[in-house]
DNA sequence: GTGACTGTCTAAACCGGTTTAAACGCCTGT
DNA sequence: ACAGGCGTTTAAACCGGTTTAGACAGTCAC
């Protein structure tokens, strides 16, 4: 059957040169004349043949594929509006350049260097997504150590050889806090991360210092995990304080719709006796009742930005600089009001 | 530097054998005395030997690698509760294979056609995973035309050359149906899922006999398109009615939550005026107020079941049987009650 | 006419495995 | 002594590309 996919030595022989020369026009280097550059394109495009990824990938020694660790429980990670949209986004750049995306879920608990050194050992990809950086992130090193290259998602609070794509969370939490003291509040307390995640520390950080530019001090601020299940937790703890919040700033949008029920099931109208504000801006926001206020940045582009800057660590570029988005924003919906 | 990883020859010429036989040896292939074995094995281990995927998958012609291709909208993936556990679900198999998950997220409205053709010819993969299934569905010839081996997931309704893992959502849905007619409701409407999906019209067929054998007629079946917007357009539809419904069985928890949202601003009370269930038991069905009932699939197991199936016929395997897992359940929380 | 140079192209090695055909050593039977 | 057969091992081809060293022809200067 001539089911058989062409290979190089069949465009060689219909254009009736060698292989290297096949090789050098597919790869536009200089050496050879047009017309014959001309002559070996036209073969191989009359054969429709397209070189084998497996074959570059053994003699140039690259994968042509970026990896991105998951590390999380799987039930987390299900309602995590970050990741596909992040994802499509990096899957923009990777489309254009042939390269595939390579997903490695790591459920929480489990080994998460193991995943890194899957893929570093079976030399899966050329380079990986830093995401969910913590403190004193030990990948760093792994990944030096493994010699995989990277891109870190929001700096890293330690010295770092990869290049960070950033979205400033900070404007977008201070205009939170902001918008809830323009209304009239004076008693908002916060639902952050757990303060090991970079992120979360900068939000929480961001919320504290916004409070204090107004002369005021947090009523509480209490630690999610940033699930639902934490969120309510968290909630029911701020509402049974001796004199409430009248306003409760989350970390995210699943703590604070998780809240917003805790706070309706304890009674409570929102927004005329509690406040609330998530960040995110994940579908259900804008459609719970009362529609969630919060803050809304672009994992989209964030993909595609750390998937372009990847590419140049991973092509040998030097010194590739960091890459700043435009950071998150606040979306005022009715889940914010003056209090009673 | 011996930062080099060791090849197979590092390791024949330490073990004192031809390349061939530590290729025989690694594989367990009859034909090597077993002290030669042993003698491979261990210089193997000493040097810490992997071998190269890259050359393997070369000389073999397999990926070692399987795909999962999305067709959504990244917003509308977003806050799809299934992808992220089924996903986690199979890469609890891969891992033990040493298989990668290669993942291709399509924007719908794009050409899907094509992320499955660069998969298949990049050979990127071994296989597939056919998730979305559709009346009809096109996908199942182009893979037959790509000659890339498939499992689908839930049984296509026209003929398939690949095996398929089933999760039937019918028993869950009668179960909802069945649920609100012992509380008492008569007048229950349906918001689907697009039509073309097979499994939103399980989900909508299931619905509509069970009250038939009710003998009762649904109020109205109202098409949404699985987005929280959708479930709040259809539920504002059905609310508008000159008779409206007592009770909204939803396809999937997005719409539900949306059109929870969407009674509660109507002026509505969940459940004493309006029961609404939901299908997925997503994370924050739990945590709505009120809490939603809903239907519980388990898609890490699908992940899990797919994975294996798919590489039972990746492996060779033929007339590889359908498998079919325990059907979705019933999960009853506060947001269905008795009418008023 | 010779040597140097330039532009073009090819042969062959190489990436790191797998696989096939053949060779080797050894025992057995006659 | 020799053929046959078996168990074990190896050399070499192969997968399909890339890359390097060198061959070859043509031009130019001297």
């Amino acid at each position: 059957m001539s089911k058989q996919r062409p290979t190089i030595a069949d465009v060689a022989t219909r254009a009736g040169v060698s292989k290297g020369a096949v090789s050098f026009a597919l790869n536009g280097r200089p050496g050879l004349a047009q017309a014959t550059v001309d002559k070996i394109l036209a073969a191989a495009d009359e054969l429709g043949w397209r070189p084998s990824n497996r074959a570059r990938s053994l003699s140039v020694s690259k994968a042509f594929a970026l990896g991105l660790v998951i590390t999380r429980d799987p039930a987390v990670l299900s309602s995590d509006p970050f990741f596909p949209a992040f994802i499509a986004g990096v899957e923009s750049v990777l489309a254009t350049r042939g390269q595939a995306l390579v997903l490695q879920v790591v459920t929480a608990g489990e080994d998460e260097e193991a995943g890194y050194r899957r893929l570093a050992q079976d030399a899966r990809v050329d380079g990986v997504f830093l995401s969910d950086l913590r403190h004193d992130d030990p990948r760093i090193d792994l990944l030096v150590e493994l010699g995989l290259p990277a891109v870190s998602l929001n700096r890293p609070d330690g010295a770092s050889p990869f290049p960070a794509v950033i979205l400033d969370d900070r404007p977008g939490t201070s205009a939170v806090v902001e918008h809830l003291l323009d209304l009239g509040h004076r008693r908002i307390a916060h639902v952050a991360g757990p303060p090991a995640f970079v992120h979360a520390m900068a939000r929480s950080a961001a919320f504290v210092s916004t409070l204090a530019t107004a002369g005021l001090e947090p009523v509480a601020v209490e630690t999610g995990d940033f699930t639902a299940a934490g969120g309510i937790a968290a909630t029911r703890r701020l509402l049974a304080l001796p004199e409430p919040p009248t306003a409760i700033v989350y970390a995210n949008d699943r703590m604070a719709i998780a809240g917003l029920g805790a706070a309706q099931a304890a009674g409570l109208t929102v927004p005329d006796d509690l406040s609330i504000a998530g960040f995110d801006d994940s579908e259900l926001a804008e459609y719970v009742h009362p529609g969630l206020t919060t803050v809304r940045a672009d994992p989209f582009r964030f993909g595609e930005a750390a998937a372009q800057t990847l590419n140049r660590v991973v092509d040998g570029e030097a010194d590739v600089p960091d890459v700043e988005l435009p950071p998150a924003q606040l979306v005022v919906r009715n889940s914010t009001a003056a209090p009673a």
